[in-house]
DNA sequence: CGCTGTGTTGAATGCCGTCAACGTCGGTGG
DNA sequence: CCACCGACGTTGACGGCATTCAACACAGCG
């Protein structure tokens, strides 16, 4: 944990971002003057990678491990906006023209993170072409999201959120194991209940109530989907009940 | 009625979006470079601008009225995204990287619209000076908005919600009278009710309190918001009751 | 003058949040 | 190594808020 933040690396191997899509088709040469204005930082499970209302004066990537971003109200209540997955972009306050970070962003496991000063910005948009649209478009897919969760909290009852939520953990951050597909970071009632706006105690029910019709099987923050056909079916509100 | 969709004009005004942010800071000529590009069209009440999942080969621009963009989902229930007031930029599903239109733009009253081609996109980025950037503005002051209402939806009541979402239609769209301020748009129950996620007898219901206590004064598709900060209070679940 | 879209209001049901109590796991420090 | 403690999880009971169901009122329009 000592570690935290901390730059752990300074002559950074292109391999790592050669194969990501905001990086697609750039020579090796470009890829390392990418490279030059980026730091390369650990962050411990459980730490803070920005704060929400902290001046958002860098940007993002997330080389590996997963992260949590999350809002709190003034009342201090919690949700959990998104997770974000390995080779994605996070944080680009800059791309919205935003002086504050509009959430914060928590290490949900130990994470390596690449770390650009927003002066930056304007360079890899020159130098990388199609960084810019794809930058775009990963804010465009982020406010697409969002509207699919606003339209599902307006239309669904609890079960069908529950549901679908727990469906797009296991596409975007599903490990396959023997049993099933389990979401590959820790987990709790509490935060499937932040991104589903509902309470621990209701994802609690559920989840017995499915593990007992051999729909999921869980353990302590770890959730693993072992019929996922059927928790379609129960997202649909069509389970056979 | 007959004329939803037909151009009626042909030399269009540099005066018409001079003053608009998306165009700030250009010259005369520039402006005229800008509208060369574009058609204006009218939009009778209740008309489709542009339509769910059709392909999205123009973008556009409000001149007049007030535009509802809705979403269906696949059991038919329907919910607004969100009303476009003048002078703003919508059904930019391009700065997005989507070829169909992921929600119906309305015309709530008629409108006039100005609409660009696809193919100019690229033209305004390069010859309008901060165009880009106004654009990538709006996107991501829609994702801040989005994700506020995920987090009303998960953390206030239904009449919390209702008060929220009068409050915002008052400052983006009120129009002031004798009254109070008025919504500039017709506005029913169940719209209001697809804003926030209820249905049009709670709205009802609401509405019809707040009037016994003189917070509101509402018609048929009218709405009067007649003491902004008890309304405030109610949104702050502070109200004395 | 009837029809359709809009709005109001009462009554009953039920989902899910709240309150409460207890169980269990895992890490930490003695 | 073991005891302890805090975080996490489970389950029951209860109740309230909002939906659902139903009936009616009213306005605008052809």
């Amino acid at each position: 944990m000592g570690q935290t933040g901390r730059i752990f690396m300074s002559g950074l191997d292109r391999s790592l971002i050669a194969d990501l899509p905001a990086f697609a088709g750039m020579t090796g040469e470009a890829l390392d003057l990418v490279l030059q204005g980026a730091r390369s930082t650990r962050h411990a499970k459980n730490s803070d990678i920005f704060a929400e209302g902290g001046i958002a004066d860098h940007f993002f990537l997330l080389l590996s491990g997963h992260v949590r971003v999350v809002r709190t109200t003034p009342e201090g209540e919690q949700m959990i906006a998104r997770y974000i997955n390995e080779g994605e972009l996070f944080g680009i306050a800059i791309a919205m023209g935003l002086a504050v970070y509009p959430a914060s962003a928590v290490a949900a496991v130990d994470c390596v993170v690449l770390t650009w000063p927003n002066s930056e910005w304007q360079k890899l948009q020159e130098t990388v072409p199609g960084f810019g649209a794809a930058a775009y478009r990963t804010i465009g897919g982020r406010l697409q999201e969002t509207q699919n969760r606003v339209m599902e909290m307006s239309t669904e009852q609890v079960e069908q959120r529950v549901a679908h939520a727990l469906l797009r953990l296991v596409n975007q951050a599903g490990r396959k194991t023997e049993n099933g597909v389990e979401i590959d970071f820790p987990i709790s009632r509490q935060d499937i209940a932040e991104m589903t706006g509902t309470t621990l105690h209701t994802v609690s029910r559920l989840l017995s109530a499915w593990e007992s019709e051999g729909v999921v099987a869980s353990g302590r923050q770890k959730v693993t989907v072992t019929d996922p056909h059927r928790l379609m079916l129960i997202a649909e509100r069509r389970a056979g009940r």
